[in-house]
RNA sequence: GCCCAGGUAGCUCAGUUGGUAGAGCAGCGGACUGAAAAUCCGCGUGUCGGUGGUUCGAAUCCGCCCCUGGGCA
């Protein structure tokens, strides 16, 4: 791959760009990047933990056909909802497409909400060995049975110090640092404190985030999960899915929906129950997006504009400039 | 018009025999190092409908007024 990377550069001389397009959910990303792929002969590259998987595509709001066929689309629906993708498997395809771009001259845009794999991509990460599936099933298992506290003693034994400081109630977190020091007997602040050793984004960058006003966004939200469910075929589509009866802690199953819906189809809750709960884990998250901006995105160019035309207004010129500054 | 029952946080409501108020939900802030749409942490001052009174002290007792339900005419 670094020898591809070198090769392009030999080829195009000069430097080699992309644009990174953060912002919450239904705050317009995808619209933008399509627009910002028509005009400057751009790639949309899926920069969100969800739109990988197939099978989902209404529940998560990926685009659809139309769209898609209105600039090319990349990593999107391309993992099956029975696999699982992680920050790090995403990074290098991520960038394996950046390489194609630059190779034939186009532009990446990166555009999507998961900030971590925004993070992952432009800073890096600490190597660390992969951890064997036995390992993961087996801890997923055993706290599935018995909890955080057995967990939590066995990750004290092993690693007194993150033990410490993971909170009690933080499964995720502790289950990884527990299967990194029962694979590696290295504890996983160890392996964090290393210098990020992994590829990692090297060519120029403009960075771009949409901070739309939140009752705005709020009501947008709300109305796309009516337009989903009324005449997206949601809940069909999350049927089919769910009918493979796959592992309910998979990353797709824990789309936002998936679990509601089922509980709804499963009448464990009323439709009214299942539309509220959505649209309130929708506004929560959405929230959670517009912190990770507000605090780990600094460098973006913002714009709260909330219409297509005026997005493109404020971010356009950046992104001229941008390229110029390439030399392009 | 009369009789009840209510008017306390954005919403639903608690508030013991008077010591200037507290839960759930919503919401807000934050964290985030390989399943992140995940996972977790933190945050409750509001003219107690208004006004006058009793009292050292009123969300709490009394008077009047306003509003909302329900009932009777």
């Amino acid at each position: 791959m670094d020898q591809n990377v070198s090769q392009a550069q030999e080829i195009f001389p000069e430097a080699q760009g992309c644009v990174l397009l953060a912002g919450p959910t239904a705050s317009g990303k995808s619209a933008l990047a399509i627009a910002i792929a028509r005009e400057f002969d751009g790639v949309v590259i899926n920069a969100d933990s969800m739109q990988i998987y197939s099978g989902l595509r209404v529940i998560t709001a990926r685009p659809d056909e139309e769209e898609e066929a209105e600039a090319p689309h990349r990593l999107y629906g391309i993992l099956d909802p029975g696999d699982y993708c992680s920050a790090a498997r995403w990074r290098d395809m991520a960038l394996q497409e950046i390489e194609h771009c630059h190779v034939r001259g186009k532009l990446p845009i990166l555009v999507g909400g998961t900030g971590l794999y925004f993070e992952i991509l432009t800073k890096g990460i600490a190597e660390i060995p992969p951890v064997s599936e036995a390992v993961r099933q087996e801890l997923r298992d055993l706290q599935r049975r018995e909890g955080n506290d057995v967990i939590h003693a066995r990750l004290a034994e092993l690693d007194p110090e993150m033990a410490n400081k993971l909170n009690m109630g933080d499964t995720q977190r502790l289950l990884r640092a527990l299967e990194v020091v029962e694979e590696t007997g290295i504890p996983l602040g160890t392996w964090q404190k290393k210098a990020p050793d992994g590829p990692v984004l090297t060519c120029p960058r403009l960075w771009l985030a949409l901070t739309p006003d939140r009752e705005w966004l709020y009501e947008r939200c709300n109305r796309r999960l009516d337009q989903m469910i009324r005449d997206g075929g949601a809940i069909e589509e999350v049927q089919a899915v769910l009918a493979r009866d796959l592992d309910p802690t998979l990353p797709a199953m824990k789309a936002l929906g998936v679990p509601e819906i089922a509980d709804f189809l499963a009448s464990r809750l009323s439709e009214e129950e299942m539309m509220e709960t959505i649209k309130r884990q929708t506004r929560r998250y959405a929230k959670r997006q517009m912190t990770w901006v507000r605090n780990k995105m600094s460098e973006a160019k913002r714009s709260s504009a909330q219409d297509l035309e005026s997005l493109k207004g404020d971010f356009f010129p950046f992104i001229r400039q941008f390229l110029l500054t390439l030399g392009k």
